[in-house]
DNA sequence: GTCTATAGCGCGATAGAC
DNA sequence: GTCTATCGCGCTATAGAC
């Protein structure tokens, strides 16, 4: 607009690549609304285009297909997932570690549900995008976390339970806020869910892991 | 086939009332099964028809449009959803409903996953065709349920501990292994789950709910 | 890089023969 | 009641002017 020559050299974090990576990021968001929202196939390109504020060429100027840009959306969600789960390390405190790991998952709930939605909606219909993350990262780093908490259960620092099933447990339980949130304001009487919901749902999940764990 | 007039009035059983009755209950579970894969706007009526082993006309004729036929699956399945919590009344023993709820929650993953599937997805999706079931009766029977729980604790039969998120938790919990079942099995590193995983999965849930009532 | 216009086609729904 | 053939819309994707 203002140049018709920005100085892509000098200053690389503007001009025309700042420039396409902050239209590629307004396409991304936009779509991760969308997606959330209608599913994969519900979302047309131009419900895309129109919640980001583009004619709707330029979203398949810029990824091409739809499923294209639905990956990337996916691929910006699948980093979110294993993250968390490095609380989990032998020497940590079990109680400390499954509370923090319980509250930045409920974190993401409360503050990115629509990746939570695009992730539930891939894997409801039968994870055909992500079978190879879910088989080989996710798969690994469970395998890694669930030895962790068998050395406690060893150790006596928390009492029997399923490591792995206690996490499918406490991923249903806090992605449940993001994705049936819906379900769960209409049954509170609210029109959305709000801090003190969060709040209440967050403090029944660690009360139940902390009991089931024997750290109470 | 047999006969041009089958004796309606006399055996109400067969005849046309019962062919009509048997076709409708055939393309409804072929609904359940392709709605559940692949969501609504993934669904084609030509694919409810082809998993029916009907035309793509008779699904039509027999329904009318794609949308009466998704809330004819809907309303099925919505029964289904109530029906359990009946176990919570004043007077029952604690430990044995919980355990019993949990149990018939979970018998349903595994029996009924696409009736599970098919909700889910529409309540990730905004609940648009099922807001007033929501509001009206899921919301009175929790009310209902949670007030028992509350006598429950009230009475020191169990554990202080919210009732409402409590039950929303249990159903994430025992739900999650229908609708997530392809991510469990994979993680598991299986094709599909078996009875074990879900016995696994079963007394993980209740060994919870119990330790965080305090009943173990 | 941005946008308008449109090609091409898959889908829901129906007409009409049987 | 059953089925084939088809209509017409809405969608993904692209051509081509600017």
């Amino acid at each position: 607009m203002q140049t018709e020559l920005p100085a892509e050299t000098e200053t690389p974090d503007r001009g025309r690549a700042a420039s396409r990576k902050a239209t590629e990021a307004k396409i991304l968001e936009a779509a991760e609304g969308v997606f959330a929202e209608r599913g994969f196939s519900g979302t047309t390109t131009a419900g895309i285009a129109e919640a980001a504020g583009l004619p709707k060429a330029n979203v398949h100027y810029y990824f091409g297909t739809k499923q294209a840009l639905y990956r990337a959306v996916l691929d910006n969600i699948l980093d979110l997932w294993l993250a968390p789960m490095a609380e989990f390390t032998e020497d940590a405190d079990p109680a400390l570690a499954l509370t923090s790991y319980i509250k930045t998952k409920m974190w993401y709930s409360k503050n990115r549900p629509n990746a939570s939605k695009v992730f539930a909606n891939e894997v409801l219909h039968g994870a055909p995008q992500i079978t190879d993350y879910l088989s080989d990262h996710l798969r690994q780093t469970v395998e890694d976390k669930s030895a962790v908490l068998r050395s406690w259960i060893d150790q006596g620092r928390i009492a029997p339970v399923d490591p792995v099933h206690l996490l499918f447990v406490i991923w249903a339980a806090t992605q449940t806020y993001a994705d049936f949130d819906i379900q769960v304001a209409t049954v509170l009487g609210k029109q959305s869910l709000d801090e003190s919901d969060f709040a209440a749902a967050e403090a029944t999940v660690i009360q139940m892991v902390l009991a089931t764990c024997g750290l109470t």
